[in-house]
DNA sequence: CCCAAGTCCTGGTTGC
DNA sequence: TGCAACCAGGACTTGG
C-alpha cells in the first residue's frame, strides 16, 4: 500500500526524471479515476505543458504543469508510476498513459493501478481542493503532542481510526499506524481521547519515527509496492505489528493478535501495548 | 467464497 | 427538542 513513505520514494524519483519534458498525448484514460475533467477534455487541458518539480503532502502526489495546472495523484492500493523511454510498454492495467516529449526525445509517463483505487485529478492554481482538507504532512508537517491532544481531546473512536484520519495527520496509513502504535506501546482499540500526555508524546515520536523509517528504507513493498524503475523498498523486512499475529512480539516475546479497527486487520501486542 | 485496504458516502447515535 | 459532530459500516475494486 502507498502511504506516506512510498508516495515520498515515488516523488523522489519522479523529481530526477520528470521535470522539463511536455506533455504531447495522453494515450489511455480510465473515466472512472479521472476526477475535475470530463475524459474527452483531458487532451486540450494537459497537451503543451511542461512537467515542474513533483510535490507531496500526504500520500497525494502534486505535479504542477505549466500555465497554472495541476495534476493531483493518489495511487490508492495498488497504483504505481512508470517513466519508460522508447516503445511503449502494455499492460492491462495501465489506467493513463502520458505521452512525454523533450528535445526531440520521447517517452512515456503511466499509472498502472491493478485495482482502481487509484485517483487523477486535473486542477488550474493550485493542487486539487481535497488536498486543502488534509492535517498537517505527517512526516514533514509541524505538529506534536499537543497538536495531537486538541485533536483526540473528548473522541472515543480508537487511536488508530483517527491516525487512520487524513483530516488529523496525512500520510499514515494501515501499515505505518500498527508500526508507530507497537513503537508506542499503546493498544490500537484505546479510546483517543483516553491518552495522556506521556502517552501522547510517545506516540507523535513514534509517528515520526516510523514514517521515517520507512522513508529511508525506500518504502515497504510488503504486496503491491515497487518504484518507478521496478524496485523494492526494505521497510516490509523491519516491520514488527502489521500482519505478524501468530508470531513472538520482538520486544517481549508474546504470540502477536490480530482484530479490526476502523474495518482494518490490525496487528499488535497484547502483552506490551495498553 | 473471503481477504486485502485507500477514500467517500450514508445512516444512526451521542451530547451539548 | 434541535442540531451538529461523531462514529461505524458499506461501496467501490480485483487479484490471491
Amino acid at each position: 500500500m502507498p502511504e506516506l513513505p512510498e508516495v515520498e520514494t515515488v516523488r523522489r524519483q519522479l523529481e530526477a526524471v520528470l521535470p522539463g519534458w511536455t506533455l504531447t498525448g495522453v494515450a489511455a484514460v480510465e473515466p472512472s479515476m479521472l476526477r475535475g475533467v470530463l475524459p474527452r477534455d483531458i487532451k486540450k487541458h494537459l497537451c503543451g505543458r511542461t512537467l515542474g518539480h513533483p510535490r507531496r503532502k500526504g500520500k497525494f502526489l502534486l505535479l504542477p504543469l505549466s500555465g497554472g495546472v495541476w495534476l493531483t495523484l493518489h495511487l490508492g492500493m495498488t497504483g504505481r508510476l512508470l517513466v519508460p523511454s522508447g516503445r511503449r510498454p502494455r499492460d492491462a492495467h495501465d489506467r493513463f498513459v502520458f505521452a512525454l516529449a523533450r528535445e526531440g526525445q520521447k517517452a512515456w509517463f503511466v499509472f498502472r493501478d491493478a485495482r482502481k483505487f487509484g485517483r487523477v485529478e486535473l486542477s488550474e492554481g493550485g493542487p486539487a481542493s481535497r488536498v486543502s482538507t488534509l492535517g498537517p504532512d505527517g512526516w514533514m508537517g509541524e505538529w506534536g503532542a499537543d497538536y495531537l491532544a486538541g485533536r483526540f481531546k473528548g473522541r472515543r473512536a480508537a487511536v488508530k481510526a483517527l491516525l487512520l484520519d487524513q483530516r488529523i495527520l496525512a500520510g499514515v496509513g494501515n501499515i505505518y499506524a500498527d508500526e508507530a502504535l507497537f513503537e508506542a506501546g499503546i493498544l490500537p482499540s484505546r479510546p483517543a481521547g483516553s491518552l495522556n500526555h506521556a502517552e501522547l508524546e510517545r506516540l507523535a515520536a513514534a509517528v515520526r519515527s516510523t514514517l521515517d523509517r520507512g522513508v529511508r528504507a525506500l518504502g515497504c513493498s510488503v504486496s503491491d509496492f515497487l518504484h518507478v524503475d521496478g524496485g523494492r523498498g526494505s521497510m516490509q523486512e523491519g516491520l514488527r505489528a502489521y500482519r505478524r499475529q501468530g508470531l513472538a512480539c520482538t520486544r517481549c516475546g508474546a504470540t502477536m493478535e490480530r482484530t479490526i479497527i476502523a474495518g482494518r486487520g490490525t496487528g499488535y501486542c497484547p502483552c506490551c501495548q495498553r
